[in-house]
This record gives structure tokens, C-alpha cells and sequence, in this order.
DNA sequence: TGTACATCAGTGAACGCGCGTTCACTGATGTAC
DNA sequence: TGTACATCAGTGAACGCGCGTTCACTGATGTAC
């Protein structure tokens, strides 16, 4: 009885690698390339495999972007974790954090622009997606309520992460210019909305 | 010569309304349903005529997108001159619009996304687009600066208008809200963006 | 007035390709008795 | 120690389908002489 239930627990921890090792090849692909052009084949070829052993470890593509973006946030909280330990930071250094971690990962925006805008994906790995998401703000807002205080408010957490966001989607494409200028621009936007707002006169 | 330049020019109007013809079928179709899942054959059934005939007058599909978002924008514009023709407004009333005028037209929110995350564009359309995104931003400036007064910087235009597409972004499949919530909260988070900012503590 | 030619709208059918996914199968390993 | 059976990893090839786009062609209308 014993026996068997350790021989299962084996089986199982050597699936779950397995399973690791086709995510990984997938989140280094996903690095590497527009995420649209990275098909079941590449994925299969880079792990050494069929494409048909994905789906015994995989339900769908989708599925295992959602897990990719999973990890990408885990990399996105280490990192607001250093920040966080190392040093006094502020609002301003946690927007430029993001932006630039945008950047740096242009494929984890877009595959989070892929679920975001939706429409298109299977209801379970939208369903993923959403626990993920949920997840994701959640860590975010514990990260800003160590800088804002515990009174803050998770509708500033999403409205921060929301205009950040939207800088990225607006510019990151933006025309004449660089790379380097796009990346200073957008950090210039994300400061004035956070600072600012809008500037805009408020007569009401 | 003057006959024929004549005629010359009305076989010219008679292709631009052809072309309108189509366009309009396009519209309709992305107004009605998710655009991804409009194609070149239901535009052509909806016109009446063969899908072979669209590119009689349109390069490709992302063309067409390209100017059915252009016909979008000019509808966003009449909306905008509208409330400044006809009383006060504030920035406010102008985010609620801008929030508004995605939410009624979907389809419009997910091609512009389309564009701006791109990737997959044709180089030509891409130009097209690059042109509407401009003109659209010029548009959005002037109208802002009829609120905010001539030295209004377009930097916080931009600003404006990234936060509240970072917002619908953000927050358009978020789940648990019914459509009617979702707004209203849409509608809140533009607004402490314009007016507070972040609201996080600034201490630099 | 007629004839040869140019121009252009329009089309049905097919091309081409990508790509997620499934099928029918092999082979290795563990299990029961 | 052997045999029949169950379980599961893994696979090459094909399925299936969508869909943008092109081809080879017809037919109507205008033009030149």
C-alpha cells in the first residue's frame, strides 16, 4: 500500500518535470520570438519531442501560454522583490519598473494583451488566465500597500497598473522613434500620471 | 480633353463610391461582431459581390481595418465636437467619453489594439495606421485644448488618452462584472487617474 | 456605321499555407497470479 | 520464473479548417480610325 502510493508519487514528480521541461523550452522560445509566430512544432523541436507528447501534458496552446505567463510574473515579483528589499523606492521607481520590464519583455505584453482582448480563447485557459490575473494583482497591490501603507486602496492599484499598461500598448510601436527614446518617453508618461494625472483643468 | 478628363473623373467617383460600398459593408460587420472573425468572404457576401472584387479596391484586409478605424475616429470626432458645441465640459466628461465610445463599439477598442501590438501587419497598412494614429492624436490634442487652453502640452494628451485605453484594456473581460458594473468601475478608475494621479505617496 | 482594340468591373474556383489538434500505433515498464 | 495484462510515454503522419489572396476568364463599355 505504502510501496505503491511512493511508486505513484515518483511517476508523478517525474511527469511534472516533464511537464517543466516543455515550458521551458516554450517560455524560451516566447523570449525569443513574437509569441504568434511560436508554434506546437517549435515548442515540440525545442524540447527534443513529438508535438502530439505536448497535448499528454498540455490540454492547448493557450494553456500553455497562460502557464508561461504565470512564470513571467513570478520573475516580475522577484524582481519587485529586490527592489523592495534593497532600498527606499517609490511610486516612480515601481512604474519605471514596469514599463521597463514591458520592455525588456515585449512577448509577456503581448501574450497579455492576447488574453486580455480575448475572444478567441478556449474558456478554460481563459478561466486560468483570469486566476492568474487575479493573482497578479493581488501580489501587486501587497507590493504597493509596503510603499503606500495599508489604508491604500486596490482601486489605485488598478488604476496604476491600468495606465501603465496603456502607455506601453499606446507607444510601444510609436513612430520615429528608437528604442531608447520610446523607453524615456514612456517613462516620462507613466511619471506624469502618476504625479499629475492628466493635468487637465478640473472645474468640477 | 476636357470630355475625357471629365469622364475620366466621373469613372474615378464611380470607383470611390464602389469603395465606399464595400467599406460600409465592412463597417457593419466589425460593428456587429468580434473583428478577428470577419473575413474577406463575409465582407464580400455582405456587399454583394465576389471576395475577388475587394481587392479590385483594397491592397489586403488589414487595409480595410486601417480605414474602417479612420471612419471610427471621425465618428469619435462629431461625438467630441457635439459635447463641445453644446455646453461646458471638463476632462472628466471627456474621459467618460472616450471610456463610453469603446465600450459601445468593441470592435473599434480590439482593432486599434490590433494595430498597436501589431507584429503581423502588412508594412503598408502598418503606414496607413501609423497616419490614423497621428491624425487621431492631433484630433484628441485639439479638442483637449479647447478645455485645458493653448499651452495644454501634448505630452499630457498623450498621457490622457494611454491611461484610458490602458484602463479599457485592463479591465474590459475582467470577470465577475456584468457589463453595466464593469463601465461604471471603468468610469471610476479613468477619473482618479485624471484627478489623482496614482495617488501614492510621492516622496521624491 | 462598322470594326479592332483597350480598359476595367467582376467572378468562381482554386491555391497555399499555417497550424492546432487528433489518430492509430509502438515500446517500455510495472502488476497480478 | 513465466505469462497475460494494464498503464503510460512517445510518435509520425494526417486531419481539418480557416482564410487571405491570386488566377484565368467573361462581359460590358469606351476609343481610334
Amino acid at each position: 500500500m505504502k510501496k505503491r502510493s511512493l511508486f505513484k508519487n515518483l511517476r508523478q514528480n517525474e511527469r511534472e518535470l516533464r511537464k517543466t521541461i516543455i515550458l521551458d523550452a516554450a517560455v524560451k522560445l516566447f523570449r525569443d520570438n513574437v509569441f504568434n509566430g511560436v508554434g506546437m512544432r517549435d515548442i515540440a523541436a525545442e524540447a527534443g519531442i513529438s508535438p502530439a507528447t505536448i497535448y499528454r501534458y498540455f490540454p492547448s496552446r493557450d494553456d500553455i501560454l497562460a502557464e508561461a505567463l504565470l512564470q513571467d510574473i513570478n520573475k516580475i515579483e522577484d524582481r519587485l522583490d529586490n527592489m523592495l528589499k534593497n532600498r527606499q523606492i517609490t511610486a516612480k521607481d515601481l512604474a519605471i519598473a514596469v514599463v521597463d520590464y514591458f520592455l525588456d519583455n515585449e512577448p509577456t505584453f503581448h501574450m497579455m494583451c492576447h488574453f486580455l482582448t480575448s475572444g478567441t480563447v478556449t474558456p478554460e485557459a481563459k478561466n486560468k488566465f483570469n486566476l492568474i490575473q487575479e493573482y497578479f494583482i493581488n501580489m501587486f497591490n501587497m507590493k504597493i500597500k509596503m510603499i503606500a501603507g495599508k489604508n491604500h486602496d486596490v482601486v489605485h492599484t488598478h488604476a496604476f497598473f491600468a495606465s501603465i499598461a496603456g502607455v506601453v500598448l499606446t507607444f510601444l510601436h510609436y513612430p520615429g522613434l528608437n528604442k531608447q527614446k520610446k523607453r524615456e518617453y514612456m517613462h516620462r508618461l507613466a511619471l506624469s500620471i502618476i504625479t499629475e494625472g492628466g493635468r487637465l483643468p478640473m472645474p468640477d
